[in-house]
DNA sequence: TATGAATGAGATTTCATTCAT
DNA sequence: CATGAATGAAATCTCATTCAT
């Protein structure tokens, strides 16, 4: 029995992503140099070589992880912009992204990438790119929500805000030991509420 | 002539505080892990063998330099407690902070003391010692310049979305490739005066 | 042409054995802690790095070493027993496992050995375990052999003063330059059938 | 107050012995390559530099060390040649070298200096040096206890038989756990009785 | 005499990557 | 497609020895 050749691009991408969900993990419990191909590999269930026939090295292995992640991010930033109402949208859909943010596991991996980030160029670049695109769809919420026209400057300012204290909740999750999400949302929401009315 | 004993101790301290000073500079270029000891030995213009004397090992450099990063913060946080009116002091100085967390540097090494709590059981006791510091001295703020009684939670919750923008504009330095200072104060500000009045 | 599922462990003990053999030749040459890992790959013809494939450091060398010496050890001491006068095959083999202990290559390991058994509890362990499975073996011989019944003690101290005679030989080996064997044999064996039948 | 020339060696003397007594500890705890001159400096409690003004270099210490070791055997031996009945003051006073083997610190460093001497030309030749000392002591008390004259050959061996028991029990200070030491001297006695009397 | 700063060589160990099978 | 043997470079760390003070 042969597997037609439509099968094999299948099987390959099963393949990449099986390595791309054992890298995930690994990644996130050892960093992305703290973690050895061979650590990966195990966790992966293949062996060490045969990685590298969907991967050139261990570098591509983080940016398709670095990748991935930034897609993710940017699909669900997408979909907020389908609703009517996009500001109430946003206040009611608030706790999701929150506690999101406060997954150990999540914010490690972020965290890495962003680390990541700092200082390789490549990574640095999709990080940049991704952003922007986040930037132009809040930036589309901003005008089709607000009740006055807005600045080029002000729908930036408000979108890094706004952006800065997701990122910065993420890196609390860490610094922090245990929050109290009850707490935090009966503040936060005014104080989104107040951002996006300003 | 004879040296004083006073005088040993000063110049091992001046050794160790060199290696600080170059592990400071080639961990904010490479990261902890990424940076060699033989690196970090040519940056600080001694041996490799010799750092030795001085660290029991890398390890021991990396949390020398996460605690005297994070007692540079508790310094700096305690200063405004000082002010008569607390919440205009924050308000008026506000601008120093969020253009400290602007420099790339600066911004890298302390993501990176981020990523290693992350997974460095160490490094996070040392980070979460500090916070609960911050968290004590920003409540002993909150309760001094509000005009209301303020629950525990409150309080707590107050602490961490403030802590929250800051941290947040640490990350958005390296995810934004740059940013408009003046457009971000003019929202930050009445942000910031929001929660603190809240 | 495929390789059967039980060529490939063959080929990893192969490996495995070579460097043992390889260990053997350098740990008696320069002891455990005078050979280096360098010196150890180039006897087997490999890699330094390819040498941690087989084992987990050079601790497990070391304990590997020993272990295969200790179990050659048990095996020539159970062959003695299945002879039907004990005593006698004892003495009448007497001069073989003696020829033995003074090859300098044999002695220089076996001292090797004891030397790290006083240090290193885990080697310590080995030797102890073994010590007392030819104990047993040694104790079953005298009984078999012995006109008269033995106590415990008897046994025991009959047990060590022969295994002395025998590793004092050894360290004789090194101590002195050269033995008249012949000599030797002629106050030894009298003496032996004396501890025997005393 | 100026130290006279004549106190100088002596406090020089008491200097080097000082290093020499932690020398000895530590070499029984780590073995000679197990134990760095850092460690030794820090037992005997003075500089690592400073130890180089009484001895060259680490293989010195390890000479003197052995040296030492070996000039308290040649004094211990030569007493007991000035017994009237030497075969019964061995016999007599049988039990207190017994004793001593037993000691683990004792037999460690005795082993540590035979597996040194399987290796280092230069201790090698020191421990034969005094092997042949010891033997002509022996010797001399041989052909005055024997009732018989004995072949030079006859000397010999039991020499090397009565010493290989000495050497051995050694060894089984660190092969068995635990001896039965009176046990042991009710079969030793009469051996060693017998190997004399041969 | 005494210190401990300083080094350079070398030890053990790790790891990304390649390659024969 | 799949393995894991094999390597070489580099990383961390140790240590005997020297030297300025």
């Amino acid at each position: 029995m042969v597997t037609t050749p439509s099968q094999e691009p299948q099987r390959a991408q099963m393949r990449r992503s099986q390595v791309l969900q054992a890298a995930t993990r690994c990644f996130r419990l050892y960093g992305f140099h703290g973690c050895s191909m061979a650590q990966l590999a195990k966790e992966a269930g293949m062996s060490v070589g045969h990685i590298y026939h969907y991967f050139e090295n261990k570098e591509a292995i983080i940016e398709a992880i670095v990748q991935q992640d930034l897609e993710e991010w940017l699909i669900s930033m997408s979909r907020l912009l389908d609703s009517p109402d996009v500001f109430q949208e946003i206040l009611d859909t608030l706790e999701e992204p929150v506690r999101e943010t406060q997954q150990p596991d999540y914010a490690a991996l972020q965290i890495e990438i962003i680390a990541e980030a700092a200082r390789n160029p490549k990574v640095a670049h999709m990080v940049h790119t991704v952003h922007r695109q986040v930037r132009d769809t809040v930036a589309a919420m901003l005008i089709k929500g607000s009740r006055r026209p807005l600045s080029e400057t002000e729908i930036d300012s408000k979108f890094e805000l706004l952006s800065a204290l997701f990122d910065g909740l993420m890196v609390r999750a860490i610094r922090a030991e245990k929050m109290d999400l009850d707490g935090l949302m009966a503040i936060m929401r005014p104080t989104i509420r107040f951002i996006l009315d300003h």
